[in-house]
DNA sequence: TTGAAAGCGCTAACAA
DNA sequence: TTGTTAGCGCTTTCAA
């Protein structure tokens, strides 16, 4: 019985009788054998390997592993997964993954400057997600934030809200985007004058000390918009404390559709992103580009969706 | 110039001279060289590698991963990192790190039962962290979680509390015995019959839905330990929104000392795991069977610390 | 200080 | 259907 018969059978491929395969199973089994994936992929040139770098603190991040997991196993990719901790910096995840002999990487939400993304794009294929970035070697898969941020806008301008407020993500992947929508939403409804943007962040702590700002403002708007829902978190708390109603005072609009938002007690309206749509188009983007698949579009921005819950009203009388 | 001069030299191994070193260094930063991990692995028999198995919902998760990392550096060992997500059970997670040829396993929470963990010990080393696994082959490394429930009603009896709930973690890792130290401590204060536990959960909606039972009880408790800090957060909304103020008409305590819980906002009185020691000591434990140092203590247990904000108080007279 | 050669566990091409 | 052989990229003797 050789080594090759014994591969063969492992990987589950023809050529190898029933006999020898009961064998082989067998003595696998009793010695509790298991295929070296790492001497594996070093034979077979190709790794099937994916890198993910993700923020091990943003639940959202969570989300999008869960999805790459799915996505991959569909299209026989493995994930090798690398975080960002507040001890270990973006760079370190993603020469780590480098050294693993990913065949492509996937980076969610990457705060790196889209030249140093660039580079490691010229050796492999990598596709950024949730954030923009304008480079012909990088792929983008990511929700249409402005878009987002109009819909939020909308709504609430169909309600009658007119001092709406955007409470922002600072300098978090997207967050321009989020602004500029926010800015842009205002403008075509004639708003520009009542246009307030606070300072905000990722955080539940970001968003109450700019709900505290907020409060300041005299007028207060009857509307805000939120980063997204850990950030609307602290946002609603603060105007809890402060006494005041929501809806019926002011409305809160958060971003992400987080589990967070769903909870019944918190019941937050929001703007969900297709997570599903966006692993699975961030994992075949990868795989197109391994098999020289032609790519037409560099940038695939997905519309995200209103869901309405019970944190906005028409605004008070 | 031969490649076991070359492997000298990037692995900053001594014998070879510095104009060797300074050649094969520029060379390899112009050809952008990167070390193959696995076929370095595949060599040198050990991979010096940690598998880590983490639930990518679970934010204290998380913060355990930051800290294995840093643990995990210093002790010059690297971590793959398998996630359980809703579509990718314990077991899936388990399996990709034992054919990357982890050298030990460190499980976070799992929920598998003892007896397939201890199967895994057998061919390599287990270390449980944040759950108790009774087995000679199994290490464990956890919090003494009776004790902090322990913690959490002696603060609250001594605040004067008597009608003393549990909202518990059902069959979390961990929600056992953070029920029986309740049990435990309400037994040594002599409220055997005030004790009564509640079926709770992992999550904020748990808790939400746990708090309207307990507001159904006649008379309701004047405080509450909770198995988490997610929990905590559904119990405090549903109380607020229930009109309850808190600590005034009841009293809410968590466990975890979460990003949550510190919020200037929700201040919640919660008692702290040693994140930093229960990393160190995992990943020591590792390391140690590794080196083959001998063990005395197969369980380490850490003492948990109640951190007491703006949750708790007297009970109303 | 350098190089030649063997081999880690596996796969793939080819021969038997 | 099975076995032989070569080699993936590296480390590690051992000799030059």
């Amino acid at each position: 019985m050789s080594v090759a018969l014994v591969s063969i059978v492992i990987r589950d491929a023809p050529g190898a009788s029933a006999e020898s395969r009961r064998r082989v199973l067998q003595a696998a089994d009793e010695l509790g054998y298991r295929p070296d994936t790492r001497a594996r992929l070093l034979r077979s040139s190709r790794s099937r390997l994916l890198g993910v770098v993700f923020g091990v603190q943003h639940a959202f991040h969570g989300d999008l592993v869960s999805g790459l997991y799915t996505a991959a196993d569909e299209v026989g990719y493995e994930l090798a997964l690398s975080a960002v901790t507040p001890g270990r910096h973006e760079r370190r995840a993603v020469a780590s993954l480098l050294q693993d002999r990913c065949e492509a990487l996937i980076l969610l939400g990457p705060h790196a400057p889209t030249s140093y993304l660039a580079g490691i794009a010229a050796h492999q294929p990598v596709v950024v997600v949730a954030r923009a970035a304008r480079h012909r070697d990088l792929d983008v898969v990511r929700t249409d934030d402005a878009e987002g941020l109009r819909q939020a806008v909308d709504h609430l301008v169909t309600r009658g809200h007119r001092r709406i407020a955007h409470i922002d993500g600072g300098r978090a992947p997207g967050a321009a985007e989020r602004r500029r929508g926010y800015r842009e939403a205002m403008r075509r409804h004639g708003l520009d004058t009542e246009t307030r943007v606070l300072t905000g962040g990722l955080t539940e702590d970001d968003g109450a000390t700019a709900a505290r700002a907020l409060l300041d403002a005299n007028p207060p708007p009857t509307a805000v918009t939120v980063f997204n829902d850990r950030c609307a978190l602290g946002v609603l708390d603060v105007l809890h404390r402060a006494g005041l109603s929501v809806p019926d005072d002011i409305s809160v609009i958060g971003y992400d559709d987080s589990r967070l938002a769903r909870l019944s007690t918190i019941n937050l309206t929001t703007i969900a992103q297709d997570t599903e749509q966006i692993t699975t188009l961030a994992v075949s983007r990868a795989a197109d580009r391994l098999g020289h698949s032609p790519v037409t579009q560099r940038e695939l921005v997905i519309p995200p969706r209103l869901v309405v819950r019970a944190t906005t009203a028409a605004p008070p009388p």
